[in-house]
DNA sequence: GGATAATAGCTGCCAAAGCAGTAACTGTAT
DNA sequence: ATACAGTTACTGCTTTGGCAGCTATTATCC
């Protein structure tokens, strides 16, 4: 049976990793919007421009399941990226469905141009930290991360567990 | 001096707390939305209740700065809550612009109902975590939270230094 | 090989969030 | 007392996200 951290009788939202996740989430969201803003950008834009750098996601199908984004909505906000030449469209003839997003120079310059921005307010909100505990933060995120992704992949639809084979391109 | 954990020569979104908290905020949200919906509410009705229920934001202006909801969606929200008769609309002597909200005696018990869901999806995300582990972990969200929560407060405004008093007058 | 299902991306419609402006109330300074 | 600025909650308007449906392409099953 799994460890039993929270029970319902003892349950209050202060001490609940859901809560707080949200509140840091939340207050991020704060520092950053504004520092995009001043940049001309709105957070998703970034966050899609970001992702094409790091190669977290290059489809518009990716980058709706990494950032939870919906699929029309992020029809329109490449469209403007597309449109202010920061990325450009491909098709890709082995699957003649998927688009591959593909920063442009203009593009790739303007993400390098934020990424300090960035830098500087995680190194702001880090301060009081110790190297050992920045590591130990991150380790703890990215096990908590797998866990909710293998939970999510297991059961997409309403609750029947169906199978998820591979079916990466 | 702070430390610099980051640098952006070497920056990499996969690597950084912003990214991890943001994609543990999404997942999170697509666990309990879920939850939510078969009970009949949304993520932010639940959030209000269960903000209401620990004592965390008792009003309008509370809940605005302590979830990031907007001043008048909040408001439409509130009134779906206190059409269905889960809590009231309070005005104090004391200060008349405040209104407090009160959880009614159901309002409450449904709280009280998602309690249990909300902690088995918390356990079962936690599941592969030690208690010492979680510790760990809340102690760092905490110590994230605490720190945005200052720098955020210091500078509420604008962030821009000068005032425009040069060009006038 | 042809019918069927599944996937990827896009479009239109609707609900909700974001923004600006307003009214009521309070605190402060003259 | 009066004028002024600051808070608090609310209301209209705009922008955006969420949902359902659509087309094109690919995979699967017989």
């Amino acid at each position: 049976m799994s460890k039993q951290h929270y029970h319902a009788s003892t349950y209050r939202a202060q001490s609940s990793v859901g809560y707080l996740i949200k509140r840091a989430h939340s207050m991020m969201l704060d520092v950053l919007e504004q520092v995009f803003a001043e940049q001309g950008f709105t957070y998703i834009q970034y966050v899609i421009l970001a992702g094409l750098r790091d190669g977290i996601a290059v489809n518009p199908t990716d980058i709706c399941r990494q950032f939870r984004h919906d699929s029309g909505a992020l029809t329109r906000v490449i469209d403007q990226l597309e449109e202010r030449g920061l990325l450009e469209r491909v098709r890709r003839d082995r699957d003649r469905r998927k688009v591959e997003l593909q920063l442009t120079e203009p593009g790739r310059a303007k993400v390098e141009s934020l990424i300090p921005l960035v830098v500087e307010k995680l190194n702001l909100a880090l301060v009081d930290f110790s190297s050992e505990e920045v590591q130990e933060f991150l380790r703890l995120l990215l096990k908590l991360n797998a866990r909710m992704e293998s939970t999510l992949d297991a059961k997409p639809g309403t609750g029947d567990a169906k199978a998820a084979t591979g079916t990466e391109n």
